[in-house]
DNA sequence: GTCAATCCTTTGTCCTGACATTTGAACATC
DNA sequence: GATGTTCAAATGTCAGGACAAAGGATTGAC
């Protein structure tokens, strides 16, 4: 009893065919319109009755499965991944993280100021140790309780004002700016809060923090941001999902 | 100048040719022989050479793009990623972690016995709340030092003995018992070490210690193992790569 | 009834061929 | 000399076909 999705193709539109009906039946899947578990029709059916060659049809049904939302068996067909296997590994900031979840991110620009960079910086952003760099800190706060104090350094020529950052995520006015983040190494650690960082975090002296550095690279590896972030351990947890390779 | 890669490939080989091509390109790059930056030949020359089709040598490099291995740019051709975008993020055990950073890891099992699943022990594993689940406490050491409590609750019929426990990691011995690992949901937080916690470990009392919490699942989505673990964090930090969708 | 062999379905691999789109450089023009 | 145009090179998209391999169900033999 395999699932016939409709799906309306345009042939004149720029975005590929194959990405159309993977967004397609992507939607299918994220609305509960196909739920777990359940079968597609096999690729050849689906390639017939949408038009398409069957290459194209298996180029979109294994992108989804790349995503993790399909998953297909050889002799036997291509089923919706359980949802709890859905959620992808994704590089967002949290600035979205939290709007995703329904919680009321807002910002308060601590600091911006040009600062000469120290050897860890520079070989982040891959300029000379000691020339200028811009350094951000915000304190981030969810539901108008402080959550997080985020140090970012970036290059001059892409670094927001600090207007922009009061109401946007650091990323999107990134990307604005051209600077398109591709990849990013992060590194989580943990531990005792300064007694200047509880009093900004409302923690008590020496309570638990997490800690998180990362840098983004675009995607011809070039550095263009390196942070240095404290949260409070009392109010998040990092969440992602591993694949074995 | 582009390298011309000598790939000898298998046609009788059931391993297939896309994934033959991939893997050689992939062991040039580890060892050297391609350096970052370096272009590649285009994919219509490279599929000539090997005497394979255009499809096929695409397929190759476009799953090292996806391995982050390989940055293609139409118009332009293919080149070696930079070195530092290269690391991927796998489902891997702290054992395999440890070894490969050439530090000695070492295990002594704590505890290991029957336990009625707990009401968030039952939702992973899929199992009544009550039923009997094997939970395993392990303690694990690098260089002879403390780095970690290492607690797993399993179904009882995959869990591994002590004895097996003491020298093997964890997921090699579910592996070796069918078990496949494919996915896993991590929590990684943060919190104040408790007195016992910190003797075991060799930490002062109250100690910010680092939390993860895991679940892995095979590709079908069924939960083979949960996990509660703490780590020093002055001795270990979670290193992972984030990739935008 | 049990077990093995066979067949069908479905995805996996590989081929040939064609056109579109993007990029960068060479070229011509003003 | 600056600027716009054209062109070649490279990857991206799409089509249609063929055979292989794996899994499940059916069938047959005992």
């Amino acid at each position: 009893m395999p699932q016939t999705l409709r799906i309306d193709l345009d042939r004149s539109s720029p975005v590929p065919l194959y990405h159309q009906v993977a967004t397609a039946i992507d939607a299918a899947i994220e609305d509960g319109r196909m739920q777990p578990g359940e079968f597609l029709e096999n690729e050849v059916a689906l390639a017939a009755r949408l038009g398409i060659s069957r290459p194209t049809a298996r180029q979109a049904l294994q992108d989804l499965v790349e995503r993790g939302r399909l998953v297909r068996q050889r002799g036997v067909g291509t089923h919706v991944a359980p949802a709890r296997v859905r959620r992808p590994v994704e590089l967002t900031s949290l600035h979205d993280d939290l709007s995703k979840t329904g919680r009321k991110p807002s910002t308060e620009v601590l600091e911006r100021r040009a600062v000469p960079a120290s050897a860890e910086v520079a070989e982040a952003l891959e300029v000379p140790e000691g020339s200028e760099v811009v350094m951000i800190r915000r304190l981030r706060m969810a539901d108008g309780e402080p959550l997080a104090v985020l140090t970012n350094y970036l290059p001059p020529d892409i670094a927001p004002s600090a207007e922009d950052l009061a109401s946007n995520g650091l990323y999107d006015l990134l990307r604005a700016r051209g600077a398109k983040p591709k990849v990013a190494r992060q590194r989580i650690g943990a531990r005792s809060a300064t007694a200047a960082e509880a009093r900004v975090l409302e923690e008590k002296p020496r309570a638990a923090l997490l800690t998180m550095e990362r840098t983004a690279y675009d995607d011809n590896g070039h550095g263009i941001e390196f942070g240095q972030h404290i949260y409070r351990a009392s109010r998040y947890m990092f969440d992602t999902m591993l694949f074995a390779s």
